[in-house]
DNA sequence: GCATATTGTCACCACCTGGTGACAATATGC
DNA sequence: GCATATTGTCACCAGGTGGTGACAATATGC
């Protein structure tokens, strides 16, 4: 074996995803993932000072959440932004709404940690809750304050679609029915906006 | 230690919701259950074929759930589902879940199993499914089908807000505050409740 | 060149998990 | 009474976990 502390960090931080991703979170730990990376778990003592450690750079290096733009819409080229702003608050809602559901459906190493986060709060989910914080923040300042006139209920109504996402396409991995809505078929996915579209062009 | 096997087997069902209760669906395994019932492993093999079940016993015969009357609202006595019934509709579904919020917050083992749910499916957490799904179907059950235009919708908005109630409730066990919202705070679900309440009225 | 620090390998530890075979203690049928 | 079946105790197994100390192999500084 090459002496290569760099590439060493490097693969073990790359099998800490592999092992994520193919067993799950449960299986997460220093002999599962030495073992996939090749290397022996000693090292993960010495070079991230634990099994914290090294998932902690591994969430720092990891892209598992959508960001703004997917949120917009692909459509939007150029200034997404401002084009964005064109439309009507409600209809701005509903369109970000119906991406994050396509955003996160399609990410299983996102839905795994979803479903980790349910259960233990750890360095990857922490940084997890920031960049979701940041990413709210981002939303919400694009809309103009003087269209918010109940700042506290929009927060309310907003916190309740993306819980409902988050919840609905995490358990899908498990059922198939929820509420007689079909999740592991597109056509029940296609319901579920719907009635998220309903629920933001009505109330909002 | 007598010799009866009805009351050792009720140690261990009694063992089991304990173990869940006070260390989390994590913890429960042969082991931790013999323990805290301080009776032998052996006999969970012998007399319930097992942990699986051991657990679907547990599940049978607890009650994680709340029943219709608790949704319905406790302040009606009497004839509650038709005293219900002279509400509109919106107001209806308000209530349900409003009062959803407080049954499900209320009780520690049901978001124990919920965030078990996320995770795996299991003797338990099947049956609770189907607990649910009949629960559900009483609820519709006591809609004028007259009143019902899109009933596809219907089961899609009503499925966000369940999801929703899920996820926050569950959530809350873990984080402080989602999407600016304190989950630790009565006002924080006050706020929540304002929201869903908003929604029912607004889009049904 | 050589001493030193770094990188990697390996064997080992204590502890926990699910699971089982052997055997003692008690109850039951006749 | 006695043979038999049931209930309970205990010791043990293989396999897994996180964690560490000892040592060899290589690179670095002078």
């Amino acid at each position: 074996m090459k002496r290569d502390r760099q590439e060493t960090e490097q693969r073990l931080l790359i099998a800490t995803g592999q092992v994520l991703a193919r067993d799950g979170f449960r299986k997460v730990g220093v002999n599962s993932i030495a073992k996939q990376a090749g290397v022996d778990k000693v090292l993960i003592y010495r070079y991230f000072d634990g099994l914290d450690g090294l998932v902690k750079r591994y969430a720092a290096q990891g892209d598992f959440w959508p960001g703004i733009d997917e949120l917009l819409g692909e459509e939007l080229i150029g200034n997404k932004a401002q084009a964005f702003r064109s439309y009507p608050l409600p209809e701005q809602v509903a369109r970000v709404f119906e991406n994050y559901i396509d955003a996160i459906r399609s990410r299983p190493l996102t839905l795994e940690i979803l479903a980790w986060e349910m259960v233990e709060r750890n360095e990857l989910t922490a940084h997890l809750e920031t960049i979701r914080e940041n990413l709210g923040q981002q939303l919400i300042s694009l809309i103009d304050p003087g269209e918010l006139s109940d700042p506290e209920l929009f927060a309310g109504v907003t916190a309740l679609m993306s819980a409902s996402i988050h919840y609905l396409a995490t358990r899908a991995r498990h059922i198939r029915i929820y509420n007689g809505i079909n999740l592991r078929e597109e056509a029940g996915w296609d319901q579920i906006k719907r009635a998220l579209r309903h629920l933001a062009l009505s109330s909002i």
